[in-house]
DNA sequence: TAATGAATATGACAAAAGTCATGTTTTGAA
DNA sequence: TTCAAAACATGACTTTTGTCATATTCATTA
């Protein structure tokens, strides 16, 4: 399944200073680098099962992942949008619990596995990477306490809007500085804005007709972002 | 407006072991005892409000509390709920940010203020509390994004029969076993659901007229909790 | 205790969103 | 390249949920 690559080292890696492990010790980092395990998966492959029991968290070198919950009747509910940088399976390993969550790579993506006893050691003498820890936690706290409220208060068409914007947030543009720099299915966006994917289709339909956005297959330009905004009716 | 009292300390409080504080070291709460400053705050009296800054964190003694978010036009959306041995305020302070929610108490409630600084340099030395910190950030995040995919895929019935199970697993009984205790309006309880008064009001008489719950004003019984369990459909 | 306002309750209706059916387009594998 | 399956799109319809209006009950305090 997963193909393993060996070549990176945390010391130099690009997405260093960009992780939750910017603050962490060079020593510790060392000893990071030598016990991680480097690993690509491709577009589809599952990192790991919601259920399982995790062994380690995974720092993304490249690549887009997506956590997301299993709900009624199988329906996907996405809850994040990880990318180069980020750190996930920090949630179980913490609380001590099964994953609550699966990872599945939304295109090729190198990961770097750290076992869990190394990575709680570390976090037990390393105040600087704990308060990262912490902080990145209640950020993510903060985020999924206002999706509930967007979610029970704010009318579809208004979430859409708003989950076109954090798409943005997240992979930003392509090149051309409109192209929206990830391919997300409509089921897939439909389960991002927690809504039936016929309803994302027709919403993206209306988007289209108004002009504020252009599609092309899974390619999404984003025309007017401030009409975007305004759609979105956010105040935070 | 609140009220001091300082008879308590964080030694003998019935709360110490029932908190986030249980794997501090006994050094440390002993200085936390010595700058925690008591207070008293009367039912609907608010401790902190969104968008203001963080000072310290607060942990309760006694009583209970809401934490609330503000959506469009002023709409109540009740995101946690907090009984004795709870801390609050830990969110935004850890973020560095901005409260994101109101902190209102539910009833008479007697909380400790922790100042910042202290909370910070505590949390920073004694990798015991640091952990139980981050456990408890990661359960709340696990509550919080499970509530996400049941507000995106469960209806309103559901999600009902599962706030009032969760104000029972939060609050518990009163003696009779079979009361909540809590006293909360049916505006509270749908901010609770994320759904309109009028539907939580319906709603509930359903549930009473199926003989689920007794309702005696804001006195609700659970007489079938089973069939509650059963209603709220939940597979976790 | 009476009066007043707030909370609760309920019906009628409207709006929002989901479901189902069907056709079209795209994609990926043989 | 062709074909089959999957994804996308759209209309018609149903269901769910919210809104508004209006009683009724409850609680507070003058």
């Amino acid at each position: 399944m997963a193909h393993n690559f060996d070549q990176l080292t945390c010391q130099s890696c690009s997405q260093r200073f960009n992780s939750v492990f910017c603050k962490a010790k060079e020593e510790y980092i060392n000893i990071i680098n030598e016990q991680k395990v480097c690993n690509t998966y491709k577009k589809g492959q599952t990192l790991f099962n919601e259920g399982s029991y995790p062994f380690g968290v995974y720092c993304i070198n490249n690549g887009k992942i997506k956590l997301s919950h299993q709900g009624d009747e199988g329906k996907e509910q996405i809850i994040r949008l990880l990318k180069a940088g980020d750190v996930l399976g920090y949630r179980a390993l913490l609380s001590g619990d099964r994953y609550s969550a699966s990872a599945v790579a939304l295109e090729d993506t190198q990961v770097c596995f750290i076992p869990k006893e190394l990575f709680v050691t570390v976090l037990k003498h390393d105040p600087g990477l704990a308060f990262e820890m912490m902080k990145l936690l209640s950020d993510e706290l903060r985020k999924a306490e206002l999706k509930i409220t967007h979610l029970a208060q704010k009318p579809i068409r208004e979430r859409l809007a708003e989950t076109l914007l954090f798409i943005k947030e997240t992979y930003g543009f392509e090149e051309d500085g409109i192209t929206l720099n990830v391919r997300l299915s409509r089921e897939e966006i439909a389960n991002l804005v927690g809504t039936a994917t016929e309803s994302a289709i027709r919403l993206l339909s209306e988007f289209k007709k108004d002009g504020m956005v252009e599609l092309e297959g899974k390619k999404i330009k984003i025309l007017k972002p401030k009409e975007l905004i305004r759609t979105a009716n956010l105040q935070d």
